[in-house]
DNA sequence: TGTACATCAGTGAACGCGCGTTCACTGATGTAC
DNA sequence: TGTACATCAGTGAACGCGCGTTCACTGATGTAC
């Protein structure tokens, strides 16, 4: 199972390889981690199991990483920034069908931030295996905020929930004493949710259950964050 | 660090022992791999360690236990009970704080209510090892409504959290278009803030910050499940 | 009340696994002259 | 343009760890007679 986001340039990951050097190992040994994280969440990156997939022995990846954990940081990083890009899309999505429908500031603004959580859900669903790797290993606040955990459009999953609630804030549908600290509060729902149906007691529930909370779940977030704003048809 | 709920009766798990049959060897193991879960969660409960702590040889476990899992699913089980009690605590001592306000029965159902998540992300601070064992081990939901998992009130957390949404329904306080599957959402939120702080990026934040988030994320969930009702002076 | 014996609940040693990591090494590369 | 040599990026073998689990065993228990 390769990665659909295996580097276009460098040698591909399949143990082929005709040069005494790798040429790009470190890059080939991010993607297979990358690859490991996808197929089985954080413990599944291995060095050795690394190693192997790109061909090369075993202590090799010592040229590059100091060690193990280092490894894992990166791929953590690499993690956040997909989630950020399947974030993106659906807030560019949600943004659209507002529009379309015709909905003022406060309506987009709302939108846009519940996409956002919409967007962590669908990402928890289809790669549960990076977004644990993303978001359930101990790691700190800060690298939510660190370049590398950006998506294409430049942001961390954590700034884009927090632009869009300082869109609702500037669009005037949410009450400012509800401002600081409203992350931690809307990131939890969707983290709890993901995390009960990945690695909790709702493990076995029907395929489709958390498709069909998700929407229910940020109604509830962002009504008991303060903001009353009539349903539109769009959503 | 022996577990202060050590059985009372039976041999103590200190590895003296003078005959050659243990007595209570499948119990003293059980509260073996609970001391070990409460010290570093789910991964920690490891059975070689467990017969070690007992003062028993390697493989005596398997005359109790059929395999690792089985230690651990029992471990699980007791993990989910004392939550169940944590929880009851807290929704016993609102209920008191309630009543001496004067509340009438929308007010206490509310509280009874809130008092479940505030329970609930005690626990999982207080006994975050307990906490991971109990509530971020793949397993069903199954276990949730099951006997063993129940605390001393003979009820499980899930069950505890279940009742509440039931008495809010019935003084009128919760929607009934709300009330199905009201249970995932609830418990979504408070479990995700634990997890975020617990083993996800809010792991270094400052002691004391899930402490003054509790009440905030209660009251986001109830007033997102549709309970409006004037804020009391006891909450 | 005593005893033979089946059964139960332990022991000690070992196996195989896969991991992270270190060691001494060698082939390839590129730079100074 | 050629060459000596330092440096870089790999190799192969091995170590030690801790785990779950199995094997053949033995000491203790309790029950039938």
């Amino acid at each position: 199972m390769t990665s659909s986001f295996a580097s276009a340039a460098g040698p591909s990951a399949i143990p082929a390889r005709s040069t005494y050097h790798h040429g790009d190992l470190r890059r080939a040994l991010l993607e297979a981690g990358l690859d490991l994280a996808r197929e089985g969440g954080p413990d599944a990156v291995v060095l050795r199991e690394a190693t192997r997939r790109v061909g090369v022995s075993a202590n090799a990846a010592y040229r590059h990483f100091v060690d193990r954990d280092a490894l894992l940081d990166e791929v953590v990083s690499r993690a956040q920034s997909l989630a950020a890009d399947v974030i993106a899309a659906e807030i560019e999505a949600a943004d659209i069908e507002a529009a379309e429908g015709g909905a003022e500031a406060g309506g987009r603004a709302r939108a846009r931030f519940r996409a956002v959580g919409i967007g962590y859900l669908r990402f928890a669903m289809s790669e549960s295996g990076l977004f644990r790797t993303a978001f359930a290993v101990p790691t700190d606040l800060r690298r939510s905020a660190s370049p590398e955990a950006a998506g294409a459009c430049g942001r961390t999953p954590f700034q884009l929930l927090g632009d869009t609630l300082d869109e609702m804030l500037e669009a005037g549908v949410l009450p400012p004493d509800q401002r600081p600290g409203a992350e931690m509060l809307a990131w939890s729902a969707v983290h709890g949710l993901a995390m009960l149906a990945l690695e909790g007691p709702l493990r076995d529930l029907p395929a489709g259950f958390v498709e069909e909370m998700a929407p229910r779940l940020v109604r509830m977030v962002d009504l008991g964050l303060g903001v009353s704003l009539p349903e539109t048809t769009g959503s």
